[in-house]
RNA sequence: GUGGCGGUAGCUCAGUUGGCAGAGCACUGGGUUGUGGCCCCAGAGGUCGCGGGUUCAAGUCCCGUCCGUCACCCCA
């Protein structure tokens, strides 16, 4: 029997691993420099998070928790999304902490779907929540936080979209006037569309097939049917993106699969990926915190999937270099020359290795090689014999020979030259 | 949950009307380069996804099943 991970969930292995801490690395630089901290929460929630958070009729929620009985009494659910928990945990928590609050989260998250491209089963996830701020500010911030964020770490085009959904206000009368045109325009739509107009009508904006897409040009936006204060808050978030010069697209035909959303609506996508082509997503979600027993708060925020923002670095795989040196040796005892050299090295911070394997020298200088060291120190029979050590420049061909004290001063010095480079 | 395509060496794949399981890359040893990259020689590496069936004979044909992939559904 093989064994291997689990459908849909991959492992992250090196050199890919590397880029993935890299873009993590950059992408919380980018948090703290808006002013968000990080909140570490657990993977797992009380069912009744998800539930009352994403939406019972939700087809997460339906079709795509992983959810299981914890010795029988409590039903726990490996979390779909962030949200919910930041929520719960303000609740519980944070109801008291001044406002406004301004979070980010990271980690992996879990829907049992089928996998595709761009879609996993465990998939990363970096997000942020901006709670306390009803203002069309806060829009505006986590809006431009999040295109910063696909300037500096996304390739290509990437499109964003924006739209309101309405509140508790204006969507249920707008859902029942879509739902009556879309009655009317029954015969015309497909199967699935007959299914959405009555779990979700708003959804039918979403469908590729062309017959409903017809319908839906024809059919009312929400965007046109918003009370007062929630046109408001739409036109002076726009307002606010126009002057920051970000260019959006309104797109009155956006919807979000999640039953929290309130107002302001917006997504990232790119036209490289497949049909997975969102890349990051949020808006607001003024009533999801009181929903779950808190005080009123309004909040705003939006998720980024990992592995959906890296695929769009196609191919580009540059050597990996390293700083420091791979260490050479043939005989036994220049073998435990070399190990001794190494611990030396690494205790002044200067990256080195050594062949575990017994292998030959040609074999050894060729890991070197491979490995991206900027340097190989060989320790071979003659400089066995003159106690001397030969350090190669692998970049520039050249080397020299020089004593063990020579040698580590002079890595030393370029260590320190490799670290101001890198800034 | 539904559908299309696929599964042969670590990776990418070839394998004829059923007839001894192959190539390139990677890997290991060696030659050459003063000691890596280029080149040359040699070597190691395979339950042909799994189970059943047809056949003298199955990687190849049939049935089932698992896994992967892309799309639908839905979504980061």
């Amino acid at each position: 029997m093989h064994l291997q991970a689990p459908k849909g969930m991959s492992d992250v292995l090196p050199p890919e691993s590397g880029r993935w801490k890299e873009t993590i690395r950059k992408a919380e630089e980018l948090f703290d420099l808006y002013g968000y901290e990080e909140i570490i929460l657990p993977v797992l929630e009380q069912t009744e998070v998800f539930l009352k958070g994403i939406g019972p009729t939700s087809d997460i929620v339906q079709k795509e928790m992983f959810t299981f009985e914890d010795r029988g009494d409590t039903s726990l659910t490996l979390r779909p999304e962030g949200t919910a928990g930041v929520a719960r945990a303000f609740v519980q928590s944070m109801a008291k902490y001044p406002m406004p609050l301004k979070l980010y989260y990271q980690g992996p998250m879990f829907r049992r779907e089928r996998p595709q491209k761009g879609r996993f089963r465990q998939f990363f996830q970096l997000g942020v929540e901006l709670i306390g701020s009803a203002k069309p500010v806060a829009d505006a911030e986590v809006i431009a936080l999040a295109q910063d964020l696909m300037a500096a770490l996304g390739e290509g085009r990437i499109d964003l979209l924006v739209n309101s959904v309405g509140d508790s206000r204006c969507r249920p009368a707008y859902s029942e006037m879509l739902r009556a045109y879309l009655d009317r325009m029954e015969d015309r739509l497909c199967q699935d569309c007959r299914r959405r107009k009555q779990t979700n009508p708003l959804r039918v904006f979403d469908c590729k097939e062309p017959g409903c897409f017809q319908v839906v040009q024809e059919a009312p936006r929400i965007t046109d049917h918003l009370c007062e204060k929630c046109q408001a808050h739409l036109e002076e978030t726009l307002e606010l993106l126009g002057q920051a010069q970000i260019t959006l697209e309104l797109d009155k035909s956006l919807v979000r699969g999640l039953d929290y959303y309130t107002r302001t609506v917006f997504e990232f996508r790119s036209p490289a990926l497949g049909a997975q082509n969102t890349i990051a997503a949020g808006g607001r979600y003024d009533g999801l915190i009181e929903s779950y027993g808190g005080p009123p708060t309004p909040a705003t925020g939006f998720s980024l999937g990992l592995e959906r923002l890296l695929m769009l670095h196609s191919g580009e795989r540059g050597k990996a270099e390293r700083a420091g040196a791979y260490l050479v040796a043939e005989e036994a005892e220049a073998r435990n020359r070399a190990f001794i050299l190494a611990r030396e090295l690494r205790g002044r911070d200067i990256p080195c290795d050594l062949d575990c394997l017994d292998r030959s020298m040609k074999a050894q200088a060729k890991a070197a090689d491979r490995l991206g060291y900027r340097y190989t120190v060989f320790l071979g029979p003659e400089e066995l014999a003159s106690g001397r050590l030969t350090l190669r420049n692998m970049a520039a061909g050249t080397q020299e020979s020089l004593s063990e004290k020579e040698l580590i001063a002079r890595l030393e010095a370029a260590r320190s030259t490799a670290s101001k480079e890198n800034e």
